[in-house]
RNA sequence: GGAGAGAUGGCAGAGUGGUCGAUUGCGGCGGUCUUGAAAACCGUUGACUGUUAAAGGUCCGGGGGUUCGAAUCCCUCUCUCUCCGCCA
C-alpha cells in the first residue's frame, strides 16, 4: 500500500498517477487526507492526556512509598476523571484509524512515469522482440495433440484424480518438466540468486503481505480446516521471508529464486483459450525476486528483464517484450514487462513471464525495511518475475519444434532431458 | 493425539506490581594504547510514531482483562522445546 505521509505531501501528483491506472474514485485521495488530518489531531489530544496519566501514576507510586495515602487517593481521583474523558476519544481514534487503513489498501500502486497510457492489453507497447519465427507445414499440430501423440501428459486421468486443469505428467513429459526446472534454477543461481524451496501453503498474514488478501481471496485455494492458502506463486512465501525485518544496507540487494508448483482457481474461464496447457489450475514455475535500495530498483528491473530475455534466447523461442499500459497493470505494480512467446501451431502469443517493480508498495505492507548509511530506516523496493512459467513454454517448445519423427529440443536442454529429441 | 515447559533488545540471558524500555554478557560502532593488528581499557548501541529540534506516545510472541500503575497478575490465541503415541 501507499504511505499516507506520501499521499499527504503529494496530493495532486497521486491523483494524476492514479488516473493513469484508471482508478475510478479520485475523491478517495481527498477523503484519506481529511481522515488523516483528523486522526493526527485526535492522536495528539489523547497522547497528551495519556502523558498526564502516566505522570500522575508515577507520583502515586512515590506517595504510596512514603505512606502518604490521602494524597495518593486524591491523585487517583484525578486519573479517574482524565480516563473517563479519554474513553470516547480513544474509541473514535481506533475506528477512524481502521477506516483509514481499509480505504488506504484500496489504492493501487502509482505507475512509473514510463508507463504508457491505455485501457487494456491492446494498448500495451511492444518494447523488444527476438528469436526466429518458425515455419511450420500446414498440417502442424497444436500442443495438445502432440502431447497425446507422444504420451507426455494425461489430462483425463488428472481430471479423474483431482479435476480438470490438473495435468498428470508422465514419462518424457514428466522428464521434460524436471529438465526445465533444473535448467532454470541453475541459470538463476549462476546469476547470484539464492535458491529457496518454500512451503506451498501460507497463512493469512503472509497472503495479506503480498496483496492476495483481502481482495483476491477467490483466486486461491483455501484449506479451511487450518486457515491456510495454497500459493498462487512462489512470490508469496518467498517475499514474506523478510516480512517485518530490518536489513542492513550491506545485505542488499537480496536475490532469491524458487521453484514451486502454483495453484490458481481462476474461476470463470472457458473455451479455446483454456485448451491443453494454456490455462491450468496447477502448474510449475520458477520465480526470481529482488529486494533493493530504492535508488537501485529500476536498474535491478532492467537486469531482471535482460536475465529473462537471455533465458528465452537459450530456449530458442520467438518472443516479444511488452511494456504494460496503465490499465493492464496489476494493482501492486509500478512498472511491468510481460514476456510472450509465439506458439506457432496455435498462432498465438502466450504470456510466460511478467517482471515487475513494486517499489515500496509491497514493502510497506510487509514492513520490509533497511537501515541506510546515515542510520535511517526506510522501506526498500521489491521486484519479481517469472523465470519461467512452464506450461506455455512447453506448449511453444512442442509446437514450434515438431518434426515428422520427433520434437527437437534446444541444445541447452539436452543434458537435462538426457536426449536431443523427444521421440515416441 | 496425550503430558509438561517456555516465548524479553542482533544473540545469550536477568527481571514476579511503581524511577524498567528494561541488569549483565557477547556481538556491533567510536575512542585510548600500538608502526599496524590483537588484547586490555573507556564510551556508545532496539523499533515505531512525532517534531525544525525536542517533549510526549506506543512496543517485553498476538489479542483481551484486572489496577492509579503490568515484562511481572488473570483469560485467550499462536508458536517453540521436552517426553509419550502415531508416522514418510
Amino acid at each position: 500500500m501507499l504511505q499516507i505521509s506520501y499521499i499527504r505531501q503529494n496530493r495532486d501528483f497521486v491523483k494524476e498517477r492514479l488516473a493513469v491506472k484508471h482508478f475510478a474514485q479520485p475523491g478517495v485521495v481527498d477523503d484519506l487526507i481529511r481522515m488523516d488530518e483528523e486522526l493526527r489531531q485526535l492522536k495528539s489530544q489523547t497522547e497528551t492526556m495519556q502523558a498526564s496519566i502516566n505522570a500522575l501514576s508515577k507520583e502515586i507510586g512515590m506517595l504510596m512509598g512514603k505512606g502518604q495515602r490521602d494524597e495518593a487517593e486524591a491523585k487517583k481521583q484525578e486519573v479517574a476523571s482524565l480516563k473517563s474523558g479519554m474513553a470516547e476519544k480513544t474509541s473514535a481514534l481506533a475506528s477512524l484509524e481502521d477506516a483509514l487503513n481499509q480505504l488506504l489498501v484500496t489504492l493501487p500502486n502509482l505507475p512509473h512515469e514510463s508507463v504508457p497510457q491505455g485501457k487494456s492489453a491492446a494498448d500495451n507497447v511492444v518494447d523488444g522482440k527476438g528469436g526466429k519465427m518458425p515455419e511450420l507445414p500446414a498440417n502442424a499440430k497444436p500442443h495438445w495433440e502432440l502431447i497425446r501423440e507422444y504420451d507426455l501428459i494425461d489430462f483425463e486421468t488428472g481430471a479423474k484424480i483431482t479435476g480438470s486443469g490438473f495435468p498428470l505428467f508422465k514419462g518424457k513429459g514428466a522428464r521434460l518438466q524436471r529438465a526445465l526446472i533444473q535448467f532454470f534454477l541453475d541459470y538463476n543461481t549462476e546469476a547470484g540468486y539464492v535458491e529457496y524451496l518454500p512451503p506451498l501453503m501460507v497463512n493469512e498474514a503472509t497472503a495479506y503481505g503480498t496483496g492476495q488478501l483481502p481482495d483476491k481471496e477467490g483466486q486461491m485455494y483455501h484449506v479451511t480446516a487450518d486457515g491456510f492458502y495454497l500459493i498462487p506463486t512462489a512470490e508469496v512465501p518467498v517475499t514474506n521471508v523478510y516480512r517485518d525485518e530490518i536489513l542492513k544496507e550491506s545485505e542488499l540487494p537480496i536475490k532469491m529464486t524458487a521453484y514451486t508448483p502454483c495453484f490458481r482457481r481462476e474461476a470463470g474461464s472457458f473455451g479455446a483459450d483454456v485448451r491443453g496447457l494454456n490455462r491450468v489450475h496447477q502448474f510449475d514455475k520458477v520465480e526470481i525476486i529482488q529486494m533493493t535500495k530504492p535508488e537501485r530498483s529500476y536498474h535491478a528491473l532492467e537486469e531482471m528483464v535482460n536475465h529473462v530475455e537471455r533465458l528465452l534466447q537459450f530456449l530458442e523461442l520467438p518472443y516479444r517484450i511488452l511494456r504494460l499500459c496503465g490499465g493492464d497493470m496489476s494493482f501492486t505494480s509500478a512498472l511491468t514487462f510481460d514476456f510472450e512467446v509465439y506458439s506457432a501451431a496455435q498462432q498465438k502469443w502466450l504470456e510466460v513471464s511478467s517482471v515487475s517493480n513494486f517499489e515500496s508498495f509491497q514493502a510497506n505492507r510487509m514492513k520490509i525495511r533497511y537501515k541506510d548509511e546515515a542510520g535511517k530506516t526506510q522501506l526498500l523496493h521489491t521486484l519479481n518475475g517469472s523465470s519461467l512459467a512452464l506450461p506455455r513454454i512447453v506448449a511453444a517448445l512442442l509446437e514450434n519444434n515438431q518434426q515428422e519423427d520427433g520434437i527437437k529440443l534446444p541444445s541447452v536442454l539436452h543434458k537435462y532431458f538426457g536426449a536431443p529429441v523427444i521421440q515416441k
